[in-house]
DNA sequence: GACCCGATCTGAATCGTTTCAGATTGCTGA
DNA sequence: TCAGCAATCTGAAACGATTCAGATCGGGTC
């Protein structure tokens, strides 16, 4: 005796309704229904119209978008990975910027964006976010070299951009000239006769450690943002054997960060007149503990800032601006070239520094105060 | 004759290893394969170390998160929707620093955020985003009253809580208190002494409509907040009989249009002294309206903002703090309750004015300038 | 009348998993 | 000796759609 068939079910509970509820309903096959949704030219308007108000009537939502996107093999979303929690990245105006930009680049194409991140808990896997992610792409926003959750990118072997980043393992690249850009705004204040400077850098590498950078500790730069940055403030004092430059490491981008830095830089280097900031997040704190000490800006102390925020026009910061909403199109132009099959040539935009009132030329060593 | 049975396609192209081929070099079910996965305690040690090497042979990812989410019916992936493009809406830190404080109090139950958001394109179906996102739960940011994007989301029927918006629909709500806070800001500026104030709004209702607000036009706020928030206003002028206030509406929440708020408010009320704004973005654009006048803040120009965001520290500017972190926080536990199938209480939390230094009493009407 | 064609509609395979309900095996205790 | 049981492993039914290769049918052409 052939096993016993299954009985089905009979009419589920109060679960959704499904495709085949409504084809059952109507008695026509599921393929119909499913063209009335996605082939209006393959079925009769008349039977399409029955059909759409059969869906109505039984509450059918349309298409399960899950049971779609395994059929099509084609989610509609792209994944963006920060390597750090998001409530830090987001901490930064220009993470967020940027990644507006990004999504309004993808957008046209009806693709949406999903956050990845590092998890606070260190202890937690940081991979599985990636490795769980339904997507079809990914832009990876922040990573250090070698970190896990980028390699776990990079295993999933999908279409890849990576921004401000080496290129590597086959995906695509985009960045800004951050050297350049760098080397500007400390040129711009050996420029007004400044010599002793003070750089408050972005973190060199994954491990917390804020402070005054060590010469070991500045050849191992794990974030290339960083590394580069740091290389165009170099470039700049080569250029003046009596010029001066300390770097301070921050902890997290905030201004908080930004403003005991400086001040622990004061501290340590009083002869310092000008400070360059990676971003315009720390250049915030460092105008903070100006104001703190009782320091004007710029006649005591002239600070410039990177990535020239909206707040920054109100604040009269001196800072270098990047391009980010071109920066944001040109990864979603990429991200969508790779989804087409084609490999997109790498982008490198350029900065430009932005003279406003927070810098000018030092008081003179032996001028007497105010 | 039994219609022939159609030939399996033999061993597939260069397409990705799926379960079933890791389990066919082995010879063992998929069951268990799958098991090795999800299960290790239902299998052998031996046997499961043989199938994860075979897997890594083949170069097996780990089951495909799509299938696993159809399976097992969810995601682990939580929509946020704002009723605008998001290069629009993150062009207020404080949207983004609330969107950071979401995602840390959902990722420890391992959820991950997509980004969904009305499209630039007018003529493109606001709705299409929603109603095709595979995910557990929504959560609404920042929708007008009736929106259809909004509409769309309440008929998906999901775990939804709605942010800074009147509860409906079955949804949970968390919301600050908007009015109590547009209250201290205005009366903070009443009790300094001035008179005439300008109050720089949020967008009233979804059609761009900057510019003064009309009598008319402020009977119908789709916006929750704007409402709110004027409605704060109003109440402490309503204690002051000679006190008027002067509505101007932005099109956009940016310095940008802050800036050119302020220029035409002043244009219009030269004896305005104080101005009260709705976001510190909107703020900073007042400070630089004062400046491209050559008006002193606070001695010629009292302006209030309000969020509190990071960098109105470095601005000095006086606003009203709302507990962001606090607010994602709500939201995060409002949304797992909702998921672990509880309801949740409506949350609305406080606000609390910050006195800074952007706000003095106004200089007397009859003194000569400085 | 035979043939072909376009317009409609259907059957069934497939996407890649998870999971329930057994089947098999070897061992223990009575 | 044999029922009972724990430890392993398997078969096959979902999950909810999309899509390809026909089937059916009425009408136009020669």
């Amino acid at each position: 005796m052939p096993p016993a068939k299954p009985v089905p079910t009979g009419p589920r509970a109060a679960s959704r309704p499904t495709l085949r509820d409504v084809a059952r309903t109507l008695g026509v096959s599921v393929a119909t229904v499913s063209n009335a949704y996605n082939r209006p030219d393959q079925l009769s308007e008349d039977l399409r119209g029955r059909i759409l108000a059969a869906a109505r009537d039984l509450g059918y939502q349309g298409p399960d978008p899950l049971a779609r996107s395994l059929r099509r093999g084609r989610t509609g979303v792209l994944g963006v990975v920060y390597d750090a929690p998001l409530d830090y990245a987001f901490a930064d105006p220009a993470a967020a910027l940027f990644l507006g930009s990004v999504t309004r680049a993808v957008h046209d194409r009806d693709l949406n964006v999903l956050l990845l991140a590092a998890p606070h808990d260190p202890q937690a896997d940081a991979t599985l976010a990636v490795r769980n992610a339904s997507v079809d792409g990914f832009i990876v926003y922040c990573a250090a070299e070698g970190s896990p959750l980028l390699r776990a990118v990079l295993d999933r072997a999908l279409p890849t951009v990576l921004v401000d980043q080496d290129p590597q393992g086959g995906s695509a690249h985009v960045g800004i000239d951050d050297a350049g850009g760098a080397q500007a705004a400390a040129a711009h204040l050996l420029d007004l006769g400044h010599r002793q400077l003070g750089a408050l850098c972005l973190e060199l590498a994954g491990d917390r450690h804020p402070g005054p950078v060590s010469a070991a500790r500045e050849t191992q730069v794990a974030y290339r943002t960083t590394a580069q940055r740091i290389r165009g403030y170099r470039a700049a004092t080569a250029g003046h054997p009596d010029a001066a430059l300390h770097l301070m490491e921050a902890g997290q981008n905030t201004p908080a960060d930004g403003e005991a830095l400086t001040l622990d830089l004061l501290r340590a280097h009083p002869e310092v007149t000008g400070v360059v900031c990676m971003s315009d997040v720390l250049a915030q704190g460092a105008l903070r503990a100006a104001a703190t000490l009782g320091l004007r800006v710029p006649g005591d102390l002239s600070v410039i800032g990177y990535d020239d925020l909206p707040s920054s026009g109100a604040l009269n910061l001196t800072t270098v601006w990047q391009p980010t909403p071109d920066k944001g199109a040109a990864v979603g132009a990429a991200i969508l070239d790779l989804l087409d099959g084609q490999e997109p040539a790498p982008v490198t935009l350029p900065t430009r520094l932005v003279v406003r009132g927070s810098t000018a030329p030092p008081r003179s060593p032996a001028a007497p105060t105010a």
